[in-house]
DNA sequence: TCCTTTATATTACTCCGACATATTAGTTTG
DNA sequence: CAAACTAATATGTCGGAGTAATATAAAGGA
């Protein structure tokens, strides 16, 4: 009844952070929505599958502890009806969360939320999901503690291994950098680009994917960071100082210019997340 | 037509490795099946579903190289068929594939490999399917690399901020480590818990996290060492090493006691699979 | 009394066939 | 020759029917 999906008749994108708060319901089950038949309806934009729509709400929900781990969803013909979608989308959607080790669904239990230790917390969307909301100071500071520990070891790779193409790219995005801000969207796809060439000349797949993790994590960050005050430095010589460090094949002084450099950047970001 | 599904009528148990080499249609659209209409059907050992079974064939078939990264799977229709599954089970073992960044679905465009780059290599899943077959031996040299640059970290990080009861969980694993050899299982998920300890012992949600991808790694290149011959070496000194500075909160030590244990792991590794 | 086995109910899983939507490619028109 | 329009095609979404698996409860045997 009332399935009026198509037909983008007139501006239907409803509220996200609606009801569906379920904290007078603390027992277990959760997605019931209290209201008669007025769906949530997570809308996507342009380009965004139902589905997709769909898995980032439910992550995002999931991730910042609105349905706690061992919660078990209400059944999908249920929840698939409250969210006003067919089941074949939910279901979709359920997918890859479960790919995600977000959930696990078996027949006669449901599908229930996996433990924070199941979670694949270095997965792209689900850091996205993760910083989509007020993000944890907590894991911020692991994220940072990670990089500081991973750019450094990879700085000092890439002052070994690094060829003519990677330093090319290296200066290319140090150039973009100084033209554009980091206040800008190019500006921070500029600093992206300088780690991810520095991950790559590492020749190493295990490091370029983390990187893109990492990275991610980091773009996110550095909005924040944006967003509270003006930017405080100028990034620009500190990434200068890695990069001849780099191009010069000295591995101690890339480590030590790459370790100096997340350290300021995560002095920059507490500060700006606890100030 | 004839597609007797349900009603379990005969055992429908096809064979797994079965044909789909499509090694001799090189140009683009693969998933093709020469032969008429006897199915390959990756069936599900108990547990496992049947849109699992579907992602893993086709995830393997993928990081192993069999589909290669801009080819074009053939369409739904076609490639359900092929595989004698509903459209469905095929579609939601595609949002598993484009959950881990393997594959991207567009319209009418079709569902294409992605580039290497955009794989999520540290999913235990997709480590999974890459050690299912033959693993690349520059892949397991780049796990290992990484392995070389976070144990050390977590190991200092460990040292001091780990409590009594992690240092219990170290000591238990140590002790079960004893029992069993590295060649069973019980060994092996004891070395798993041990180094499990120490990343927890970090209180770094992302290191736990990424301890999760890379022992996954570790358990597999350490079984591929014990198939080539038989353990070299008592790992059980090296351990007590790391975990006697963890204890003694010696961060220096315990960083030098891990780094020597993971290089002599990858040793072993690198011999066993070059020799 | 306790453990094992069987029955049952609930839930996810699978299948199907139709329609909607988005994107590319070809066609027409200015 | 270029831009807008039309048509074809593959993915996306839908709803309903039926199957398989499992946790819980009941019955039986030690």
């Amino acid at each position: 009844m009332l399935k009026v999906v198509g037909k983008d008749g007139g501006g239907e994108v409803r509220s996200m952070n609606d009801s569906m708060t379920n904290g007078d319901a603390p027992p277990e089950t959760v997605g019931e929505m209290g209201s008669d038949e007025a769906a949530p309806k997570a809308r996507r934009g342009t380009g965004r599958r139902l589905h997709g729509a769909i898995a980032h709400k439910l992550g995002a929900a999931i991730v910042s502890g609105e349905y706690r781990p061992g919660d078990t969803l209400s059944g999908e013909v249920a929840f698939s009806e409250a969210l006003d979608v067919s089941r074949s989308a939910y279901r979709e959607a359920v997918q890859v969360l479960s790919a995600k080790g977000l959930v696990e669904s078996r027949p006669k239990t449901g599908t229930r939320v996996l433990p924070r230790s199941r979670w694949n917390l270095l997965d792209p969307d689900v850091l996205a999901w993760a910083f989509s909301g007020e993000p944890d100071i907590h894991f911020v500071r692991s994220l940072f503690e990670l990089r500081a520990i991973v750019e450094p070891a990879a700085a000092r790779l890439a002052a070994e291994r690094r060829d003519k193409t990677d330093l090319k790219d290296m200066r290319d995005a140090l150039g973009a950098m100084r033209r554009h801000t980091l206040a800008t969207d190019a500006g921070r796809a500029a600093d992206r680009d300088f780690h991810n060439a520095v991950l790559s000349a590492t020749r190493n797949d295990a490091l370029v994917v983390l990187s893109a993790s990492i990275g991610a994590a980091v773009a996110w960050t550095t909005q924040f960071k944006q967003r509270s005050r003006a930017l405080p430095r100028n990034p620009v010589p500190d990434h200068v100082k890695v990069y001849d460090a780099i191009a010069a094949g000295d591995v101690e002084a890339a480590g030590e210019a790459m370790r100096l450099l997340v350290d300021l950047a995560l002095e920059d970001t507490r500060s700006a997340m606890e100030g």
